[in-house]
DNA sequence: CGATGAACTCAACGCTAGATGAAATCATGC
DNA sequence: GCATGATTTCATCTAGCGTTGAGTTCATCG
């Protein structure tokens, strides 16, 4: 054991692999179950080396969470050819991107903010701005039904997130691109421009409602909790933290 | 302060308190997240009485997760009726349960699911064994098929808990569950009898496969991680640990 | 060659977690 | 009315976390 503290002799790409190390584990475990000397060993260094490059732990995941896709650049061209064919052209779309190698930030995003506060609403937040006001409005008629449009379309989609990606539930989770497409692509359909059958519903939920209040009144115990604060985290650690 | 420690005077029903607290806490935060401190307090009680009822954190989860339903009571009356509506009567079933106080066991082990690694095998294990194996086989002609589109139902579903129990996403998160029902349902059936174009799309894969082997090849690099082993976790403090 | 700064590690602080064993208090049958 | 056992808390152990500041080694520019 000559040296072992102090600078290392040969290569300079750390930085880059303790960014990969980084993105593998929230991958695996989310935010809070991932942790920095889990990252660190992983990536063959010291806890301290990755505070000195990143900063916090916040200011890692955030710095993972830079997908190199642009969503207004790239949504377009899902738009393009109109509302026809839609559905599969965004399965299509979804699975090319989260069967690539950014498809792994996805997974982490989904798996922390299930159980991390600012991590959901990071989530929300990017799909309510970017599904509800810039894709849905160019294909539906009846604006006041798109919230409702897009929520349905991000179930589906975070399903198919959830049982192909991190509970791996076969046949599912290897079944070909294509095969996904076929399948669930005309259900996303029917979401964007089909019948959603919101009238006649409502209409029998109203009269439900004056018979089966009971039942209504039973369901209700389901609780308007989480939340549990946490809010913004104010910046800390300038130094090295932020580059590229 | 004359008397803190020893045997309460009044009530009997702490356990029950605490498993309350505890399914609470669960739900709110998932199994990581949630702490047997935390759980304690929000019962008002010191953390070792919990380890004196439950034992282990997990034995705790467990004991939690003893859901009140019987899928082998239940699941016949949803199937009751044939295969016509079956889609709006799956999802009907899935909400009655989930917007129930039963519901809180379900986002606890949803969001357990997601970064706990026996959590999420329990959860897949649960839905290969309930929907595969007993549910799907009688609804569809093709057994080779009933696989693929169980996992497309779980994906649905999973996506709608997700949607509308975990990340609470409006309007979806507060719709009438008729609503729900006619919207989801129709999609939920498609899964279960219709066409799935797999037949067309298989072979278009294989076609697409000959030309684009590129793609495939970059899109290869999505790794086979998440193999964190944490095996079975064998059982301790038999205590008064199990009763109920 | 010498100085400056970047890359890197050590050792430690403060905190929270799950878990445990012993002790204190109460209910109750004999 | 006292012994037994169930209930409940205290104090404590171990282990892991994020974070920090000081110190060590190396590359590079003058």
């Amino acid at each position: 054991m000559a040296r072992r503290t102090g600078r290392r002799p040969g290569n300079p790409d750390t930085r880059e692999s303790i960014l990969t190390a980084a993105r593998e584990t929230f991958a695996e475990r989310g935010f809070e179950a991932a942790s920095i000397r889990g990252i660190a060993t992983s990536a063959g260094v010291d806890p301290a080396l990755v505070h000195h490059y990143f900063g916090t732990k916040e200011q890692l995941f955030k710095t993972c969470m830079n997908f190199p896709i642009d969503p207004a650049e790239v949504l377009p061209q899902v738009l393009a050819g109109g509302a026809e064919e839609i559905g599969e052209r965004l399965v299509r779309f979804f699975l090319r991107i989260w069967d690539s190698p950014a498809g792994a930030a996805g997974v982490a995003l989904l798996r922390s903010a299930v159980s991390n506060d600012w991590t959901a609403r990071l989530l929300r937040e990017f799909v309510t701005t970017q599904m509800i006001r810039h894709v849905l409005p160019k294909l539906t008629t009846e604006p006041a039904e798109s919230p409702l449009r897009a929520s349905l379309v991000a179930s589906q989609m975070a399903g198919l997130a959830m049982v192909r990606y991190v509970l791996k539930l076969e046949p599912l989770a290897s079944a070909a691109p294509e095969v996904v497409v076929a399948a669930i692509g005309p259900n996303v359909q029917r979401y964007v421009t089909g019948d959603l059958g919101t009238a006649a519903a409502t209409a029998a939920t109203e009269k439900a409602a004056a018979i089966a209040t009971t039942e209504k009144a039973a369901a209700a115990t389901g609780k308007t909790a989480a939340t549990a604060a946490t809010g913004a985290p104010g910046e800390k650690r300038e130094k090295t933290a932020q580059r590229e």
